[in-house]
This record gives structure tokens, sequence and C-alpha cells, in this order.
RNA sequence: GCGCCCGUAGCUCAGUAGGAUAGAGCAUCAGAUUCCUAAUCUGGGGGCCACAGGUUCGAAUCCUGUCGGGCGCACCA
């Protein structure tokens, strides 16, 4: 369904095309840099379009004098209450407060769908994110780009994307083997070895003593004093598969659950990157060659010139060629990530990833092979790496360390725990994802009540009680009984489906979020208009007619708000 | 040295694919509660949008350079 502020551009466009038919602007201008949209000063109207100043010079005109003739089609239209020049040539519409009382009627009709998008027309995207390595419990490191990857999949689904949440689980390099080690470990532990202190290279945290012990039970000791080639697999297997248990729960306390895990191991195992180095190599993309040292700092100790197989991403402006296998023959993560997303892309229309920002520099790299792979398989795929930034994390304004090593990282199920899974959401998603951000932990923690996600929450509360207590039903029969004041918060909650269609084209989660604090600040304001002057409040004692107009109005406001929570996956509640 | 991201109120951050007088929260000051939930609202003070050029009707937004902060820079993941 068009938005309605689709609706009223496509009329300014068709009034356009009218003055084209009537010669007052040459056939065929560009229209690209014609906006519609609400004026950011609510008393300048309801809809303001910048066409005159944009198209003013084709006209071989001024501004304002084909700001006259488009007005003069404007003014006929029953939908536009007026029509004014202002400024160095805006148009400002003021519509009728008819159209605003129909989208009232929309929102209750659509309900949980008012703001869903065609947009997408049912394209598939993948969106890949987390993808945490498998070698521990989710620290809040990696919260930030769960969080952003969750909600731009959920809006992507609100813009009419099929999606595919995927998480691509790293189970095949040298960290893996690093982690076997040290569950091997736990298992002599828990059959009686002391073994002291853990070793340098080995991850000491203590959630690998469980899994440690289960292997105890399993087996007994057969693998005790065994070498490692009989027991690393096995138990690199088993230790993935603990780990992945473990993250799959942290995530679920943040209410995030991924529709497909990808392991490097089965890619491998499936032979796919042999396959796409194949495919790369008979197009050129792939040779072997040499490295040069990096230049501009020391090189390593031990560096030394190697012939790798290399894919040529200078080709596509990277500043180096990258090997895709390592001198003993294993895959680099390059070569195994690069098979990985030309199998995902078979798959999707488009492709989405989400990183930290300390991968920034590989993002060259994977895209000019997507593009090699893609293309060259005669199918373009649109690709984006969304880096979000680093969360640096404080303590009362004191820097957090996080290091597996020393063990002293800060746990996502810690955070959760203590301040919910919907103020960490929303404290994620406030803020756009491509600029550093702070997460003091005990201010969250201390003053959650301060936190803007409870204003959101506070209002749609507020509206969900009123509807309890009024006695009377929300009615759509006397909407004529709602004035200025009121139908200034539909203008407001009208701007919902918009903001979909804009965040997502700019793939941006956050922008939701602002909209609903303003949604809900309209709605309080609203609100506590009647403290002032009893005339205004929701509920009107002597008048049933005008209470369920208001009513009405008070739902779909409160529909709105559900349906802008339901995207970023903060719950509306109902009391507080 | 090179690449990417960022620089907006005292602090944390928005700023709608270039638009009208740059906004919000926190903090601060002054007010509102016999009343549908005050976890709220109303108002005040607070800005060379890092700096300097450029593009055009018009720039916080686009381009170039400088300064400042972050991240990354062989076969790690």
């Amino acid at each position: 369904m068009q938005t309605l502020h689709a609706a009223f551009a496509a009329r300014i466009d068709a009034v356009l095309s009218a003055l084209e038919m009537e010669g007052v602007l040459p056939a065929g201008v560009s229209r690209a840099n014609v906006t519609v949209e609400p004026p950011r000063d609510a008393t300048h109207g309801d809809l303001a379009t910048n066409a005159a100043m944009v198209l003013a010079k084709q006209a071989k005109t001024s501004p304002r004098a084909l700001a006259e003739k488009i007005v003069q089609h404007l003014e006929s239209d029953p939908a536009i209450a007026k029509a004014e020049i202002a400024g160095p040539g805006f148009i400002n519409l003021g519509l009728e407060s008819d159209v605003w009382r129909r989208e009232l009627q929309a929102i209750a009709a659509l309900r949980d769908k008012y703001g869903r998008s065609e947009i997408g027309q049912g394209r598939t995207v993948n969106v890949e994110y987390v993808s945490a390595n498998p070698t521990g419990p989710m620290h809040m490191g990696h919260c930030r780009g769960a969080v952003v990857g969750d909600a731009l999949s959920s809006l992507l689904e609100w813009a009419g994307y099929r999606v595919t949440r995927e998480y691509y689980v790293n189970d095949a390099g040298g960290q893996v083997d690093v982690l076997a080690r040290s569950v091997h470990l736990r298992y002599r532990e828990a059959l009686g070895n002391e073994i002291g202190e853990v070793p340098e290279g080995l991850y000491p945290g203590d959630y690998l003593k469980p899994v440690g012990e289960r292997l105890a039970q399993e087996f007994g000791p057969v693998y005790k004093a065994a070498p490692e080639s009989d027991w690393l697999a096995l138990f690199r297997q088993r230790a993935v598969a603990a780990m992945m248990e473990m993250i799959r729960a942290d995530l679920a306390l943040l209410g995030i659950h991924h529709d497909l895990f990808s392991s490097e191991a089965e890619l491998q195992a499936a032979k796919k990157p042999e396959a796409a180095e194949a495919w790369l190599r008979e197009h050129g993309f792939v040779y072997d060659g040499v490295l040069e040292a990096p230049k501009g700092k020391a090189p390593p100790e031990d560096w030394e010139p190697v012939e790798l197989p290399l894919f040529r991403s200078t080709e596509f402006g990277d500043d180096q060629d990258r090997p895709i296998k390592k001198s003993n023959g294993a895959w680099t993560y390059f070569g195994a990530d690069l098979a990985y997303h030309f199998q995902k892309a078979e798959k999707a229309d488009a492709m989405i990833d989400i990183w930290g920002a300390d991968h920034a520099g590989t993002v060259k790299r994977i895209k000019a092979a997507v593009a090699a792979l893609t293309k060259g398989a005669g199918r373009d795929v649109p690709f984006d790496v969304k880096l979000v930034q680093m969360v640096k994390l404080l303590r009362d304004g004191e820097p957090v360390k996080m290091s597996k090593r020393s063990g002293t990282f800060v746990t996502l199920a810690d955070v959760v725990n203590e301040v919910g899974k919907d103020v960490v959401r929303f404290t994620m998603l406030t803020r756009k994802p491509d600029a550093q951000m702070e997460f003091d932990f005990a201010k969250v923690v201390e003053a959650s009540k301060d936190n803007p996600v409870f204003y959101l929450q506070y209002a749609h509360a507020r509206i969900c009680s009123t509807l309890r207590k009024a006695g009377v039903k929300p009615e759509d029969a006397y909407l004529d009984r709602l004035g200025a004041d009121e139908l200034a918060l539909v203008r407001e909650a009208a701007q919902f489906p918009r903001v979909v269609e804009a965040a997502a084209n700019a793939r941006e989660p956050h922008r939701i979020a602002f909209f609903l604090g303003d949604l809900a600040a309209a709605f309080h304001s609203f609100w506590n208009a009647g403290n002032d002057d009893p005339s205004k409040r929701i509920i009107q004692e002597g008048d049933p007619d005008l209470t369920t107009a208001r009513l009405f109005l008070a739902a779909q406001v409160g529909q709105v708000i559900r349906n802008g929570l339901a995207i970023l996956g903060v719950e509306a509640v109902e009391e507080m």
C-alpha cells in the first residue's frame, strides 16, 4: 500500500506533468531532486515541496513564478486545504483534516501491519551478523552488531524483503584447535589431574569446565594420555557444539534467533573453496605470487617471501592482492570466506554483512571477491558491509579492559540479566552504528529509569491504562469531533510508514528509535495538556461520543508505538 | 607512512538521499501533581556544526586540504 506521503508526492508529480503538457516546463526535465516531505517546522504546514526552486532554472523563470503555476493546480485538489508559497520558493501544503481522520482509520484497519511496505518487492536479503568465534560466551563487544543486525533484519522484513538471518560459524581455523586443547585440559582436570594454572596460549575461562566434565563422563579416561591426533577432531567438534549452544542461549537473552548457522568446516569439507579458486584462476583473478613486505612499519621478524595463491583484489581498489591459502596449504580465512559469500549469493538477491570496525581493513577484499564471483557468474548481487563501531565499555567512567586471556571480559549475559534486554537493545539502537559509542555499565544499571526506552514504554502503558479505564470502547463514528490538537498527533503517527521506508533504504534501524521518541513526546505532551485543562482529557465523563473518538486516536497511537517497538525488538509493556 | 570511520550545546547523541530561525535527552534555572499513571509536562539559559577553502539559488550535510580521536595494515580470525 502506498504511504500517505507517497500519495501526495504522486499528486505533485502529476501537476508537474500537466505543466509539461502546457509548455510551462520543458518536456522531460529531471525531477530527481524534487522532494515532497513534511517541513521541519510544523507551522509551515503538513507537507512542503521544493519543486519550484529545483525546476525554475530549467523553466527559465523565477522560483516564485513557477510556484504560482504549481499552486494553481494544487488548489483544485479536494484533499488540499491550502497551498502557500514561502521563503525562497517552497510550496507549503495544508491538508484537509479528513485526510488525517482517514489515516487514523487506516491504522485501525491495518493494525500490526500498519507501516509495512512493499518496496522490497519480496526480494531475498541475506543478513549475516554476530558470527562471533565459537570459543567462548558472548561479551559486550559482540552486542552492538548483534542488536543492529537483528533490528535491521526486522526492518527489512517490514519493508517487504524476505530476510535470512545468518550466522557464520568459524569452526575451522587454528583457534578452534586451541579451544579443543583447552577443553582437553579441563577434561583431564575432571578426571582428577592436577592441571595448575592454564598455560599461556590456551583459553583459561571457567566456562570450559562443564564441557570437560561432560567429555569425562562420556568417554572416561580413554583420551587422558592419548596423543593429540587421537582426540583433537572429536574434542574440537564437541567443544564447538558446546560453545554454539552457549552462544545461542546468550543471543536468546537478547531475543535474537538466526535462521541459519553455516559452518566453515562443512564449507571446506564440501570443497567450496576449491571450486571458487578453480573458477577464479580460470578467469585470471587468482595467480601464484609473492607478497611484498608491509611498508611503513618494521616487518615481522619471521618475515620471508613465500609464493602463495593470490586473489587480484587490487583490481577492485584494494591496496594489495590477498592470499587465499597459507604456506602450509590450509585455506586462509579470506579464502574460505569468499567461497562462503559465493554460497550465500547463490540463494539471495542481496547480501549484507554486519562487522565490527576492527575488521574494516578486510572490507575491500571481500567486496572485491564478491564482485568477481557474482558478476562473473552472470548475476550481480548487491553486497554491503555495514561496520558497527567499537563500544567503549566504562564502569563509573573508568574504561573496562576486556581480554579473553585474563577472563575479565564483561559478558553479554551479565549485562542483560542486570539491566534487561529492552534497555540493552534500545541503547544500542539510539545512535547511528558508524560512530563510536560509550556504554557505562554502572550508569545504565543504576540509572535505568532515565533510560529513554522507558519513555516510550510509559507512553504505551499510559494508552493501555486509559483504554482499560474508559468504560467505553474506541469508535471511529465521531472522528469529526477531533480537533487540531488531536489531528496533530495523527500527523506525527502517520510519519511511520515513511520512516520505515527511509530507514530500510538507508539500512538504518536507529531512525525508528528516534521516530518513536518523537511520537511518544507528542503523546505525553497531548496527555499533559489535560492536566491544565480538563476538557482536553481523553476520557470525558459527560461526552461518550468525544471519548470514543479520543480513545480511538489513543489506541492508534499505541498501535504505531507497538509496531515500531516490534521492529526494534523491544517489548511494548501495558503497565508500568 | 597508507586505508576506513568519526568530530554538532558542559556531557551523551539526532539532524529525514543539499532546504526555511541547527534539535532532543542528561545536567542547570523557574514553574505544573485534590486531575485519564508526574517514569510526565511547560518555559529559560547554553552553538564560529573541529578549522580553511571550493561547488550553487541554498552546505552541519557534497568536494579538497589541515588539525584532533578511533580502528586496521603479511599466511591471525
